[in-house]
DNA sequence: TTGTACGCGTTATCAG
DNA sequence: CTGATAACGCGTACAA
């Protein structure tokens, strides 16, 4: 492989003229250097990047710390987060995390190795003050998580009011008796989701009966199985707010194995818009994140963070939209009832 | 951040010896090795890894080129990779294609810049002289992707075969009329499974009714489109076989609009076995592919490949499954008709 | 505008 | 078993 100093001989240059031409273009006579350019070519010179990253103490990396990539959710993010580095010359090194904690404890390892410049984690588990330490010394950006006490860019959506949103149309399709299965409760997401549904419930004058407020994790099965045991119950609800949209499907189904119908006898609102969510019988009404767009958005900030830009806000908050379609029952009634 | 140079003055000994026991520890007098531990301890050393690269010419970093993150197949085998891989000191650096050449292309400038180990294709688009180029200079694995005339190790599954698998599957069921709607046909893993599909057809001597065969390319909306147009036509299939689930699922509700009922109706075999297809409706009898799996064997050859040694075969076909559920009827029946 | 010369932090070589 | 020292290839003062 050619190195720089094979370039200057040929070009007749110094090697210092040569990092000139690759670097800074403009500092070099226009002559001089189409000699080098023409050298490099006829060399085929690739820079070695690792003695770059080396001289220069950069990567022009960024780390990205996934729960899990299998997860379309999260998937959807890391592509928007891809594009917009890959834009900007930078590369993402993935990680999972597989939600294991020491995994993300390894990650500040990498930041300190220098083997990155920045990280941006999408909902880590972390608690706040350890947060706020590594975001003190390295470059870092949340996504899809919330603060109690913000102190770090985080991009998400408005949890308590797209919940909020989801649980009013139900209400006002009617329902009295609207039930919600949680995501964790360890994680601010899901209590800031729980509480939105609360809210809207309460503004209406509905109480809230915990009977059919039950926890699970997001995922299709512990939907399924929470809907499965309410139903089992003497009091069921007749409509239900989910946290994701997989564990809405969950709860379709298992309502289907009882016998019942969507949206008839059962309206149900999920959460994400993923992909699958228009495919499913029913379509799926469901609260809108723009996955991808808060992938770029997240690349941005941290792109800001490296340049040494100061950042005005730490909410960072993208607009959601409540997709109406045919689990809830709106559409079927041959016009939307509000709005 | 302190230097090698700092621990070894700390500990009373030269960079060289600080360096034996950071690499090869046994080389090194136990008591020493003590004092340099307790030197990195106390400045709480961490090495540049940007330096140790720099010097090794080696980054124990890998490029995995998906074509699409979002899509779950490619998120699935990136999990594998990804697992396989930190298990073994290694990190993963992801670059999406958007199945744009210039993008593959651009990879193998990162492989020249050494920027990269090696690297991990998933569906790669470049033709096999340019792949065969690459793999001569750089050490690379392909995932699921077939090659015309193998010379670099790649990891699939039987697409013949498997596709063979699941149309005799619907011929034995006692269709007649069995249609398929292909994937890209520049791609020689969609040319296999349409070849499966006809090799069925042939062997239980069964004409091939080309109006029954359609040009999609694995997409839902392929799917869906290219199903309305073959209900719309005089004559309809009684089954269909579809190269993909998210395709088999268009092709399911493309039926429904039509009010015809799945399985009775129309029977469906999709591939895949992506996460949703037993959460649909009906749930989807498919191909499963051992994505996860595939994705460690890929890492795993790779590994070998940077560890310099030897690859007996280069075709490394993973146990495929035919997965029946409800789409394509057999459970209908109280029991399966055959198998 | 260009060249000289040094340093980045680590590892490998070689001598002791 | 340990130390001194020379690379690795690039970027950048500083000098010319």
């Amino acid at each position: 492989m050619p190195k720089m100093s094979d370039v200057a001989r040929l070009a007749g240059v110094s090697t210092a003229t040569v990092s000139r031409v690759l670097r800074n273009p403009d500092a070099v006579k226009t002559g001089t250097k189409e000699k080098v350019l023409e050298a490099i070519h006829q060399l085929n010179y690739q820079p070695n990047m690792l003695a770059r990253h080396f001289r220069r103490t950069e990567t022009k990396t960024i780390l990205v710390l996934v729960p899990n990539i299998i997860n379309t959710v999260f998937a959807e993010i890391v592509g928007g987060i891809e594009e917009q580095a890959s834009k900007n010359g930078y590369r993402v090194l993935l990680r999972n995390t597989a939600r294991k904690l020491e995994r993300e404890y390894g990650s500040i390892e990498h930041l300190k190795q220098r083997q990155v410049d920045g990280m941006i984690m999408l909902s880590p588990q972390l608690d706040e003050a350890t947060l706020n330490e590594i975001s003190s010394q390295f470059p870092i950006v949340l996504a899809t998580a919330n603060l109690e006490t913000p102190k770090i860019p985080f991009v998400s959506i408005d949890n308590v009011s797209s919940s909020y949103k989801a649980t009013e149309h139900l209400i006002r399709l009617g329902h009295k008796k609207v039930g919600h299965i949680t995501g964790p409760m360890d994680s601010l997401l899901s209590r800031h989701r729980n509480e939105g549904y609360r809210k809207a419930l309460g503004d209406y004058g509905l109480d809230i009966d915990e009977q059919l407020v039950r926890r699970g994790h997001f995922s299709y099965e512990s939907g399924f199985e929470q809907m499965m045991d309410m139903l089992g119950q003497n009091h069921v609800p007749t409509a239900v707010f989910a946290p994701s949209d997989e564990m809405a499907i969950g709860i379709i189904n298992a309502a289907k194995e009882h016998q019942l119908r969507i949206p008839e006898d059962l309206a149900v609102v999920g959460f994400d818009n993923i992909r699958f969510a228009s495919m499913f019988n029913p379509s799926l009404t469901t609260i809108a994140q723009p996955l991808f767009k808060m992938g770029q958005r997240s690349m941005e900030l941290l792109l800001k963070k490296l340049n040494g830009e100061s950042i005005s806000q730490t909410e960072h908050l993208l607009p959601d939209e409540l997709i109406i379609r045919d689990s809830c029952g709106a559409r079927k009634k041959g016009k939307l009832l509000h709005n």
